[in-house]
DNA sequence: AACGATTCCGGAAACGTTACCGATAGTTTT
DNA sequence: AAAACTATCGGTAACGTTTCCGGAATCGTT
């Protein structure tokens, strides 16, 4: 017999329904719905929940509030009540939610990080640098992988500002032309700071490495070995990179007097087979190089191996130089002549001009860091031999 | 002239001290506090806020709750009304706040992972591993690295714990001897997942590699290979890869009934100085090695820096084999033989395990999971003259 | 008609925290 | 001793969701 829950009268009820697969009830007198109690086939699930602000409270004997104050250092507490919610919250074992404080304070102390790829020495020692920064200011961070896809950059930065990241430290990928989705108004005030592949379609601020100088001091070097006839194993003209790469060389040619031979000029998309098919066209040249430059590091490895196997003699036949990657670069023997590119530090700038926006918040002003890259000489482009070349300007 | 707010009565109004920097009022006759209006400088300082659920339901007229329904596809809710819903929500770009929802569902669809160091390209790889999976599922990657300290270790748990992430894939530091920190207890519930270098005190599930069988075959393929002085360049004793890697290798000599010799045994903490070191102490033996083995794959390098220095030649006088690192050990000549660790598939199957632990919940049983690592065969290894070895068991 | 079923929607209570502001009791000033 | 002040503390409303559950309208069935 069903009795209403509120006149206890058992006389005027009367069937209403099915809900979510209860019976419901009316009560006439009451004009009240209800339904029949929950199956409650297990007993009530406890909430295994972590003990909270109110449970301290609760112990204590004071309110929620007062909680907070104590344990946020606040001022409007006396020293003896403090000390006891602190003794109390530790022996509860009490941990701030930081989910429910970053609610309430829209701040997540958390860092989003978009690179191409992480397995790339590069960007791995970018994201340690960033690491190191952030978690010095009380960051986390956390990473994304585009895998040089536009399509999932775009969808790792609305993932980013979904999860309410304080700032979006991104590394564009190849493929990315379009840049509306980093425009603040994609990413709802979050703000942003590129490194290393930039758009100057948004005005964010921005690191990135000094591309032209560093491919004009590795050429002034190889140049400054003896070497005359230089070739450069450039990448996509549609990169960035490769462009101003290609334009220091150059500029380091013109500057020492040295002609530019379109034939020394070779693009490529960084594959193995087509660093091989240039230098073996360039071998086959009437005049071939006494020099290479391959503006990707592993490239230049593969020229490497591909003279060794031909019988050719680095550097006394030709030398060859290329840029970042230090570890691998130390590691062989002879050791490849690079340019640090400071991968570290551009994280660690890319940091700090993201804490630094946050501190300023309206008054920030956008701005570009460089960051130098340094010629580190090693075997592989010390022809030694070779006659001292002399400045002739 | 003040009046009380409530009464609107000047007359009885009295001054009742300072509070937080501004004056405090008492109504008499109302008995009733109030503090003199704010400073208010800067108008109001409008909440830069995102559109929420209740701004949606303002524009279309209904309340929050039906919103909800509408967004998240329950049922009871009208097909017309849910378009009209889904309709102005996207019109006002409103974005779900994953911070509120993750406090409602207790689940921030997040995964800390801890490793030693980003920029070991092993880790990096087990980190893109751990990712495809992870992102595949919906979950975001938060990770942090202990860079080999202890402490840091203890910290990185503590805030991902805190982070409130759904699961915890770990790597410990070298340093740590103490698991306390990753038990039930100190996670607060939260599943831990080990890989690589894991703890038998936590019962957990794991991702361990077969260290023992890939030092075994790599220490094979070298019999295989003609080589009878086969020498170990083994890490530190307390290390249990460097143990399992040299169990391996004596159970392949033994197999073969090749002798153990105590002298082609040497340990060291991976530096440079000591694989030269150890090196020169083999050439100097009335029998030195025909083949080395260096379970670092840095190590393996820095063995074939060494030997070409001293103008010996890989394999022939000496075989190198090394252990992990794919990319490197191709990119150099001649190759270095190395045994596959597959370290994608490490972070896979980790968060694989994680995954299955979220889904199963309490019914799940935790498992060790062993990946093999292959056999990759390169020139550093290939005597191709040697005559064949064949058992001789 | 009277009862029952179905459908759809609103209100309110959580989730855990912090900020605001009013309310006391006790202390000092006039 | 009234008036003014100080030092503490409690209550409540947010933050943005989701989940209950009751209310009301509509439709079908005896």
């Amino acid at each position: 017999m069903i009795t209403c829950v509120k006149c206890k009268l058992s006389s005027s009820v009367l069937k209403a329904g099915f809900v979510r697969g209860r019976q419901r009830f009316l009560c006439k007198t009451c004009d009240y719905h209800f339904t029949e109690e929950k199956p409650a086939g297990q007993l009530t699930e406890r909430r295994r929940s972590q003990t909270t602000i109110g449970d301290v409270a609760k112990a204590v004997g004071v309110a929620s509030s007062t909680v907070s104050r104590a344990l946020n250092g606040h001022t409007d507490i006396s020293p003896v009540t403090r000390q006891a919610i602190l003794d109390v919250a530790r022996q509860m074992d009490y941990h701030p939610n930081l989910l429910a404080q970053s609610l309430k304070s829209r701040e997540t102390h958390t860092l989003g990080v978009i690179i191409p790829d992480i397995e790339r020495p590069f960007f791995a020692t970018v994201v340690s640098g960033i690491q190191s920064v952030a978690s010095e200011a009380g960051y986390r961070v956390m990473i994304c992988q585009s895998k040089e896809s536009y399509e999932t950059e775009v969808s790792n930065v609305q993932a980013l500002v979904a999860s309410r990241v304080d700032g979006l430290l991104i590394c564009h990928s190849r493929e990315t032309e379009n840049f509306d989705h980093v425009k603040p108004a994609a990413c709802r005030g979050v703000p942003v700071v590129h490194f290393d592949r930039v758009s100057n379609e948004v005005d964010s601020a921005k690191v990135i490495l000094d591309d032209w100088n560093g491919a004009f001091n590795v050429t002034e070097h190889l140049i400054q070995q003896g070497a005359r006839r230089i070739a450069i194993l450039a990448g996509p003209e549609s990169l960035l990179i490769s462009r101003n790469r290609l334009a220091g060389y150059q500029h380091a040619l013109k500057r020492y007097n040295l002609p530019l031979r379109p034939e020394y000029e070779v693009h490529i998309e960084f594959r193995t087979e087509e660093a091989v098919a240039a230098l073996d066209k360039w071998l086959a040249l009437p005049e071939p190089p006494d020099a290479i430059f391959a503006i990707n590091y592993t490239n230049a490895f593969d020229l490497l191996v591909a003279l060794k196997k031909r019988g050719l003699r680095v550097p006394d036949d030709i030398a060859v130089v290329g840029f970042g990657d230090e570890f691998m670069a130390s590691m062989i023997e002879p050791g490849l002549t690079t340019v640090n590119l400071h991968p570290y530090r551009i994280g660690q700038q890319a940091a700090r001009l993201f804490l630094e926006q946050v501190r300023q918040k309206e008054d920030f002003q956008p701005r570009t860091f460089v960051i130098t890259g340094e010629l580190v000489i090693r075997g592989s482009s010390l022809k030694g031999k070779g006659e001292l070349f002399s400045l002739s300007i």
